[in-house]
DNA sequence: ATCGTAGGCGCC
DNA sequence: AAAGGGCGCCTACGAT
């Protein structure tokens, strides 16, 4: 077998590793530990990630162990890209719920230690000045099994042996997950889920890296076409802002003192008028659109001041660099496990798309899971009838044709039944639903009962839904108002976590597959990926990006009775997508 | 001066 | 009576 170890030591060195906070963890037939690692079952291969999924079942294969995708972050700012990890980070928040996941908190929740416990810098020196002589200082963990914080802030990194010895304690700690992974009543899907939440997160690093290709000019006159050109000094700023402020003043006399960034401001401006609205949300003005021409000038100008403060001159030379939009990204958030970004890669505004264009040379091969979360519904809940209706590319017609409703009515009362929505006129249709596919909406309404009873859920892919108490001092109403909250958050976090972890197995699955084609995935949308391929391989990506979804699928739920799609095109701009 | 909250809105 | 879930990010405002 030839020694790549030297050689894969060199470039994590040459990375910064040690500074970085790499574990430097291989294990090789199942014992060793240090930092020699690699060889090409690793797949450490900057040009070619490989086979990220293809052995994921496969717990002992050598894979690389970190404590969270800031170790990722540095390898990829390296030029390292794993093919696979154990994310420690990521596996406890898919374990144990919620988002913090330190080591010091991943090491006492898995020895069953109090987190209220865990020491802080400081009072700890003193222990140890008093308690201890000072020789099991080179231990990271303290007698009564918590982690001495002064191994936290870097004192790891001294020395090679302290390295080696930090690089033990994650080796024992993935291994005490994997122990904890068979042993708890998390179902044995959580064993695959908690190799594809790592992967996702060395996906989330290098998608911090790559960024999102942006046509900078395009980007300059869509801002430019709702705020005006660039302005060079402050008070040609306030002076443009002034501007757009009296565009919306004019219609009411006497107004000039009234602050349109207050929405208390915007309600007294309405009221001079006689538009009466209990707040100035769009949706609540938009019936009044009619009624006075300063209402319409509101909802212009709020689009417009959307852009300028959020989307505008300043976000673009802040995040914008090199034709590549940045921003940092989390495999999960901290309630149902999807995926966040910043700096506006998750909610840039439809009109900005234009300017996410694909380098020369390349395209973006484009591809959004239709209908993911009623498929994922019928998936989880293992209903027959609903499963077959995931047989149609439209699964809302043969629903709407079993109801006997118009297809806009089934879809409504479908969503309404993920989402616990109660009011409005999908009432009728939603007892339908519960006729026609009782065992899907038996599932909602244990998960909606379960959250109301503050009773802990796990997603499909076993991801704990913590429930948060009813604080003590409220009254009636307002607890049954708290209890309703996480009844509709524990129905909505089951289907849409669920659909999360088949979206994460579905990336990572693209990830690795695509790499051999120099394409790489530069945007993640909760349904919809876009890949950054160039323009010799696009057709032959996107037949990957389907083919990756029937293997995800495939993995993510083995039954087959349920149908997923995606819609996938070819596109040199975001915005030539199919709306 | 710094912080958390509320209102608001962008996306899914 | 009744209020759909998640996230990030902006501003104004009131608390500390």
């Amino acid at each position: 077998m030839p020694d790549l170890g030297a050689d894969v030591v060199a470039r994590l060195r040459a990375a910064g590793v040690e500074r970085g906070g790499f574990v430097g963890l291989a294990l090789r037939d199942g014992l060793g530990v240090g930092f020699a690692a690699g060889d090409a079952a690793f797949g450490v291969d900057a040009a070619a990630p490989v086979d990220v999924v293809r052995t994921v079942e496969d717990a002992l294969q050598p894979r690389w162990v970190e404590w969270s995708n800031d170790v990722a972050s540095v390898l990829v700012e390296g030029g390292l890209r794993l093919a696979r990890c154990w994310d420690i980070a990521a596996v406890h928040r898919l374990l144990f719920g919620g988002w913090r996941a330190d080591p010091a908190r991943v090491i006492a929740v898995l020895s069953d230690l109090p987190t209220s416990g865990i020491p802080a810098m400081g009072q700890l020196n003193l222990l140890d000045a008093t308690g201890d002589d000072g020789s099991d200082f080179d231990n990271p963990l303290r007698p009564d099994g918590y982690l001495r914080p002064e191994w936290v802030g870097g004192g790891w990194a001294d020395s090679a042996e302290r390295m080696a010895r930090w690089a033990a304690t994650a080796l024992a700690t993935q291994a005490h997950q994997q122990r904890r992974l068979a042993v708890l009543d998390a179902p044995a899907r959580a064993s695959a889920a908690a190799r594809s939440e790592s992967a996702a997160e060395l996906l989330c690093a290098e998608l911090a890296a790559d960024g999102l290709p942006i046509d900078v000019a395009r980007a300059e006159e869509i801002i430019a076409s709702f705020v005006g050109p660039r302005t060079s000094s402050e008070a040609d700023a306030a002076a443009e802002r002034a501007r757009r402020d009296a565009e919306v003043l004019r219609h009411v006399p006497a107004s000039n003192d009234i602050d349109l960034r207050n929405p208390a401001g915007v309600k007294s401006l309405l009221n001079r008028v006689g538009v009466d609205v209990p707040n100035t949300r769009a949706w609540r003005l938009e019936p009044f659109r009619d009624a006075h021409p300063v209402v319409d000038a509101v909802l212009t100008w709020r689009k417009a001041e959307r852009i300028a403060t959020t989307y505008g001159y300043a976000w673009l030379d802040e995040h914008v660099v090199d034709g590549r939009l940045r921003g940092a990204w989390t495999g999960c958030d901290g309630a149902a496990g999807r995926m966040t970004a910043q700096a506006g890669l998750h909610n840039l505004p439809a009109d900005m798309r234009d300017a996410v264009a694909a380098e020369p040379g390349y395209v973006f091969v484009r591809a959004d899971l239709g209908q993911i979360e009623p498929r994922v519904l019928a998936a989880i809940s293992g209903d027959r009838q609903f499963a077959a209706a995931t047989a149609d590319d439209d699964m809302y017609a043969p629903v709407a044709a079993r109801l006997g409703v118009e297809r806009a009515i089934a879809k409504v009362a479908v969503l309404a039944a993920m989402y616990g929505q109660t009011s409005g006129n999908a009432g009728q249709a939603l007892r339908g639903l519960e006729t026609a596919y009782p065992v899907a909406m038996e599932y909602l309404r244990a998960a909606d009962e379960a959250g109301r009873d503050e009773r802990d859920l796990r997603t499909h892919g076993g991801r704990l839904l913590r429930m948060w108490p009813t604080p003590d001092h409220l009254d009636g109403r307002e607890r049954r108002a708290v209890a309703n909250a996480r009844g509709r958050f524990a129905r909505n976090a089951m289907v849409q976590g669920a659909a999360a972890e088949l979206f994460k197995t579905w990336a990572v699955t693209v990830r690795a597959r695509a790499a051999v084609h120099g394409a790489r995935i530069v945007l993640c949308l909760h349904d919809e990926l876009l890949v950054h391929a160039p323009v010799a391989a696009a057709d032959t990506v996107a037949a990957v990006l389907d083919d990756c979804l029937q293997e995800a699928a495939s993995r993510w739920a083995p039954d087959r009775a349920v149908r997923f799609v995606a819609d996938t095109s070819i596109i040199t701009r975001w915005s030539d997508a199919k709306p």
